[in-house]
DNA sequence: CCGCCGTTTGGACGAATGTCAAGATTTTCT
DNA sequence: AGAAAATCTTGACATTCGTCCAAACGGCGG
């Protein structure tokens, strides 16, 4: 088995993972609630029980602290999707089943999506972004993909668009209904549903 | 005619007027150096012959500087695709003109770009830009609408789309674009050139 | 030539930022 | 229980930020 000292050392560090994990998290809501630019290390710190110094205790600095927060940010969202559309039998079921969860999603936490789109435009300014947000956009378009793919198969055809271009596509929809959903718009939900299923059938043969 | 005071007048706020879009203009090249959340009033003021006092002669404080510098991006915005495309007389010949427009959009100013979505994803947390961005939005929208009219009209059909959703689409192809033009993927223009030629026939009847 | 007024400068201010280190506190191990 | 290691707090640091202001500049009318 494992010997005691392996056993302390797994346990320390876990504390210490768990331990960022709990900051990481309340500095997404804090990121969540103010943007990246308007985010600093001591308003994080007051989102959480502990000090400002604490941060540099378990982050070496402030942008290991966001790219952790980022990955992290990753991790719930992945698994917020990966479950996926299993239980649709035919094409306009699954698309409006598609339509429906990306809707809920974005009613069940605006500020969240808000804060990954306002991450990934500052990626593009730095560079150490980069890396994390390329991963995540790769894990949404694989999401949009498995979707794109389970509706052509439904249908017998076969999908016109590579994955990058169905995800782009998607992506558009998403964030403009973000945006008039954030404005206050009371119909962006409604017509990032009606756009997304009606999306689908025009990217099948 | 107009009053010799008038005259006089007009000549003072139009010396005014030039010098503040001189300054917007220099701290537009800023922006789109460092983007939003790192550019100050001083590296703004680096940029121009002037110190960084004179910014708060011309300008109340930094959100009107920055509300004045979108609303004067906005105007070469309008100004670069109002032209549009006139000159198609087939379906495919208009869309494949709207895609080298945009290519090469994309390709002329991609830091002017990377800014307005930097900027766009600020108006979401920061409500001061809010009015500007949803006009340059407007703007957009209705530039991206006219080509898909004209598309429309050029095949006989009707567009399956409301204008908002059009926008949203060719955004998103955009967008992605940009993000990998800004990367280093040499494909990126063509793949935009390729997905807005695509999306043209997905949109009518 | 002087004085005026629109411009421009450069420095100063308080506040806020990221970072760091020394000390206090808590946990862990023997 | 006591020593050692970890966790956490506190205060300080050098910068940088937006903002403001007194003074200097410069052209133009009197």
């Amino acid at each position: 088995m494992t010997s005691p000292a392996a056993v302390k050392r797994r346990t320390r560090v876990d504390k210490f993972e768990d331990r960022r994990r709990e900051l990481a998290d309340a500095a997404l809501l804090a990121l969540a609630d103010l943007g990246y630019a308007r985010t600093s290390l001591r308003t994080i710190a007051e989102h959480t029980q502990f000090s400002h110094g604490l941060l540099h205790y378990y982050f070496a600095d402030k942008v290991e602290l966001i790219t952790y927060c980022v990955r992290r940010y990753k991790e719930a969202c992945v698994k917020r999707y990966e479950g996926g559309v299993g239980g649709a039998d035919t094409p306009s079921a699954l698309a409006e089943a598609c339509a429906d969860g990306l809707a809920a999603a974005l009613e069940e936490a605006p500020l969240m999506h808000r804060l990954w789109y306002d991450l990934r435009s500052q990626s593009l300014f730095e560079a150490a972004f980069r890396d994390d947000v390329a991963e995540i956009d790769d894990s949404l378009q694989d999401m949009i993909w498995r979707n794109v793919r389970a509706y052509a198969d439904l249908t017998g055809a076969d999908p016109t668009c590579a994955p990058s271009e169905a995800y782009a596509l998607f992506d558009g929809l998403f964030q403009q209904a973000l945006q008039r959903h954030i404005i206050g718009a009371e119909n962006a939900l409604d017509d990032l549903r009606s756009g997304v299923r009606k999306l689908f059938p025009r990217l099948v043969s």
